[in-house]
DNA sequence: GTCTATATTTGGATAGAC
DNA sequence: GTCTATCCAAATATAGAC
């Protein structure tokens, strides 16, 4: 069994939320050390208890926040259906991933434009690009999609996701003809 | 005839230049008041006989990138040409204004990430709205465009354009045949 | 592990001479 | 209009009691 001092990982978790709040709600700017604590209910020395700096802290919270959102969606798909209205549904299940959680969204844009994301390393980014890769595979042996590069196809996937997204979060609430105007347009970049 | 002391605005425009190339090599976070005069070669002191405020001197930078990537590319236009393939064109026209100016690109998405883009208002956002709008027009008339919302076509247009030049950002140079298949994509997501 | 100070640095912005 | 010098506030990080 775990010990009776669970109380450590449990505050862990509360700064890297309260520090993705901030970032979504007012910028990278307005998260400071001090926002962060505050926001999490903890004091300011306490931070540094769980992360050796500020960057550690947003860097840690980036990390997870990307994995959560496309391990939930790839664990809601099924292999089985044909590579092209596979492709769309796969779209719309990250699409809406990110809408039920839109504060993890705009945190991630911001964060990605950061300094910070260099630092990073791009280790954020590999979930998506194994889950691009694996239906580029099955849609080529299917004779579905043009023989066309990883890094292309996956611009292409995430590219209308972002933008709409950002639309939604000021305020703009797409409909569902909408947005499979955008997936069929993803697919039709990709199909042969 | 204008007076002799025409080094005032030449100061500003050297300001301007300069916190947009920081920001796009380093980050919001490293246009400090000092670094940007260092860069512009001028006072600290100065930067504030020219601008309010740091905040106001990057939103007119951020304004004035806008207006000349896009009033230059509107420019480039023939609007004798059927919508189908001047929507691809002016595709291709805008995205080869960014990668001929790599540093205005990375600095307008750090902008728009940052929390400073509510304060701008949106200004910057109409000359594109303009142009999408003209677009939309001209190929619903003609019967070749589906009657979408505005919003979303310029979406589904700016977002390749966006991921397809962070790439290059980052190094990868696309070649004018990947450049067509994102035109198409986008031409396919507009098309009846 | 968490809290309450506090040390130290750096940031934006101003004053006043030239 | 520009420079040098400086003020003041805020931010990161640490020290030490509980």
């Amino acid at each position: 069994m775990t010990t009776l001092t669970t109380s450590g990982a449990a505050t862990r978790g509360k700064l890297m939320q309260a520090a993705a709040r901030i970032v979504a709600r007012d910028g990278l700017a307005a998260a400071t050390t001090a926002a962060i604590a505050a926001e999490a209910g903890v004091a300011e020395g306490t931070l540094y208890r769980h992360f050796e700096s500020k960057d550690d802290l947003l860097i840690a919270a980036y990390r997870q926040m990307k994995q959560e959102v496309f391990l939930n969606a790839g664990a809601a798909l099924d292999t089985t259906i044909a590579p092209p209205e596979r492709l769309k549904r796969t779209w719309k299940v990250i699409y809406l991933a990110y809408r039920a959680n839109r504060d993890a969204f705009a945190f991630g844009q911001r964060f990605a434009e950061s300094a910070l994301a260099e630092r990073e390393g791009g280790e954020a980014g590999r979930a998506v690009m194994r889950m691009v890769g694996d239906l580029r595979k099955a849609g080529i042996a299917s004779g579905d999609f043009k023989n066309l590069p990883m890094d292309l196809l996956s611009s292409l996937f995430m590219a209308p996701i972002s933008y709409l997204m950002k639309s939604e979060i000021n305020g703009r609430k797409w409909t569902d003809a909408e947005l499979d105007v955008a997936a069929t347009t993803v697919l039709a970049g990709w199909r042969k």
